[in-house]
DNA sequence: TTATTATTTGAACGATCATTCAAGTTCATT
DNA sequence: AATGAACTTGAATGATCGTTCAAATAATAA
């Protein structure tokens, strides 16, 4: 026996990387073994596939957000405030010029979704535990009395979704500060509304 | 002297749908043979690349929607309503099935924005004139005295199109009709206010 | 230590890619 | 009719693609 001689996280963030930048067909397997440090005999022998390892590389990408995502809501504080900085962290996000500021499940989804129903599925998944996540947060706040209006909190959680998916792509136009942080208030305001 | 033999819209159109289905890189010359009824040769001689074919398609892609707004809009009937229309169509346009649910520009523009600063440019200055007419709505809205708030009609159109763009991609993962309604009555209510 | 099993290496493979080009075809002009 | 320029044809090209594999290496189990 013998064990796997790479740290399989590092591997994959760097797999990851190469994805997000160039997204998957034109990530070559040149390109992936800069990327990750490996041959390409190691990366068949662990992931089968160059489809093999982008599926890997969007489960981790999937389990770092979630850890990102717990470490803010975890925290005991107002679920508002929780959401404000959350978006406000999206803001920076999307503003900074590394290739990383796309999400990869919504760059894999628009370039392969409709190509390949495996991944597809994988990704509508992971997408919707994240929503559920924020559904969960708005029933707290829910309860606390923190929101308006009478919509369910899946309803806000829809929403929200689909403004963080629309503030992503619109930052590709307009990255400005300005813009994008109104955009951000704007969709906060509506969605506890 | 000898004029070329085929329909320039209507080979672009093969080319759109093409490259709208399978995403640019994915798209082989051969697949673009068959969708255009175009020889390698004739298609090289004409659009010189695969991607001066892409840009090609890309502009008939936005002359395309721009008459159907231009067809829309310019009936001289309440802009709500034909607000409402125009999202209303955008719902119907995620629920059906075919590959051309997708917007070519944003779909172009995740792809290979990041990697073809040329392509980008034109992606954006397209979206761009695509948000100035939706200004152009509000800001005819506004002077009929048919919106409430005090935001400025670029602020709207801005919050709209980040919506669309949101919508869109949402409807990858719950292609429903009741939500993707929902959401969309949600969006229109919230820019009119 | 020896045997066994898994991983690593990296050159090599066939397939497919975008692109080219020389020959054939067509049409406006003369 | 004859000319010539532009378009069409489609096989051929070199490059690059994802993938394979046999040899080398390393670690565990006996």
């Amino acid at each position: 026996m013998r064990n796997a001689e790479f740290d399989r996280e590092q591997v994959l963030r760097g797999a990851m990387a190469a994805f997000m930048h160039k997204g998957y067909t034109k990530t070559s397997m040149q390109d992936l073994t800069q990327a990750t440090g490996l041959h390409p005999g190691s990366i068949y022998c662990a992931f089968t596939n160059k489809r093999g390892l982008l599926i890997a590389a969007i489960e981790q990408y999937q389990l770092d957000r979630n850890e990102q995502f717990n470490n803010l809501f975890g925290n005991g504080e107002n679920v508002l405030t929780n959401l404000k900085t959350y978006l406000d962290h999206l803001v920076i996000e999307c503003l900074s010029c590394d290739s990383a500021q796309a999400c990869l499940l919504t760059k894999a989804l628009n370039e392969i979704a409709e190509q390949d129903v495996e991944i597809r599925d994988i990704i509508n998944q992971y997408l919707q535990s994240w929503q559920q996540a924020l559904t969960l947060q708005f029933a707290t706040a829910t309860l606390q009395g923190l929101l308006q209006g009478n919509r369910s909190s899946e309803q806000r959680a829809q929403y929200l979704m689909m403004g963080i998916y629309g503030l992503r792509t619109f930052a590709h136009t307009h990255p400005n500060a300005e813009t994008l942080q109104y955009l951000a208030d704007q969709l906060l305001a509506e969605v506890c509304h």
